[in-house]
DNA sequence: CCTGCTTTAGAATGATCGTTCTCCTACATC
DNA sequence: GATGTAGGAGAACGATCATTCTAAAGCAGG
């Protein structure tokens, strides 16, 4: 009968997710892996390829783990901009935690150093932003109703809109200790997709 | 009598400011410098300290020679909202210069890499971020008039507001081939100013 | 051609990278 | 306690990194 796993092997991919998310790909070394995680070279080795398809588990891993239970709100069922709004108190609570400044979102920080030829790695940011896309379309669709004000071509737009600026909030999270400022742009979002839900004119 | 640069140097900061938007400061090895700026490795390091040195200078040129260009719209006296709109139209004019994917903004990519303790580097960033937050602010307290329906600090936050979302775009460009998509993201954000200048309600 | 200076190509250096390997410890099963 | 096996510590390896150094080439003024 097969040993259980070693305690670190459980944590192995949570922290090396926490690690990669912080400063990114290229600037985590394996001995920073090593250490951080408390697993061993070999064990790195021979629970994943390499850097590359252990980084390609954590995003994966992030997707189950960071944003399954974050986005929850707005992926549930009957979801209205009361989930979205979850969703940024579940961000903002994430980001007061770190104390100083705050990570990003682990998908944005990758995209803005992802080489032209990563094809397996863009494949999976682009998931992401999909996801977070269809999340807000159904959400937006939802509080549209059957005579709501917006098109369904209007709806698309305005769901990649708020996929867009929710990246640009936490990519400046890298940027700022203030989470009002955070509060204060989640809000303003918030705010717009209220109006133009009742009806906003161009 | 000096001897005048060569030609090579003149657009050595142009080169391996192209070449650290590309794919980030820590892809670019000094062997990618010498490469795509023409310029022997000694020549770089008498010119600059070093790698990071010659970096700092390329986030200073980029604000020279992309920002203010481009950002000139916003900046100039008594622009409006249409200087916004110039600006975006700049960005997709160079967005569809490039073909392909984008590169997103500079400043964006360094920001979602950096380390906490790199201060020197963050100053920089939180400068440009500064600028583009004290020019929208600019348009939209002209916009608003003396009578206008936004207060000073709704004025402030919805400047910031702008400024993240505008960086949500340059990030995702990297991640689309399709301007159109970032076309109908910077018109709606264009409306939602509209709206909001127009007093659209909370 | 000679002299003085700039710029070049490229070797040398020491550090660090990702990856593999060996050796040894620790523990489950008998 | 003996045995088998999984996991850890860390050396070894070749590649590549940033940086420095050497030597030669290119060019201006005499």
């Amino acid at each position: 009968m097969p040993r259980a796993k070693s305690k670190s092997r459980e944590n192995l991919l949570d922290n090396a997710l926490n690690t990669f998310w912080k400063t990114g790909f290229h600037v985590v070394s394996m001995g920073d892996l090593v250490r951080e995680t408390g697993v061993s070279r070999a064990g790195i080795y021979s629970d994943f390829g390499g850097k590359e398809d252990l980084f390609h588990a954590c995003l994966d891993r992030y997707q189950d783990t960071v944003v399954t239970p974050a986005f929850a709100p707005v992926e549930a069922e009957g979801a209205g901009i009361e989930g979205i709004k979850a969703y940024f108190d579940n961000l903002l609570a994430r980001f007061e935690d770190t104390g100083g400044f705050g990570m990003g979102c682990l998908v944005g920080n990758t995209l803005s150093q992802i080489p032209e030829d990563a094809q397996e790695t863009r494949q999976r940011l682009r998931a992401h932003c999909d996801r977070l896309t269809a999340g807000f379309h159904k959400v937006l669709t939802y509080e549209n109703g059957d005579d709501g004000p917006l098109s369904v071509s209007e709806i698309a737009a305005l769901a990649r809109y708020t996929m867009l600026s929710v990246q640009g909030i936490w990519s400046y999270s890298r940027l700022t200790g203030d989470v009002a400022e955070l509060r204060a742009a989640s809000d303003m979002l918030i705010a717009v997709l209220k109006a133009r839900l009742r009806g906003a004119p161009d």
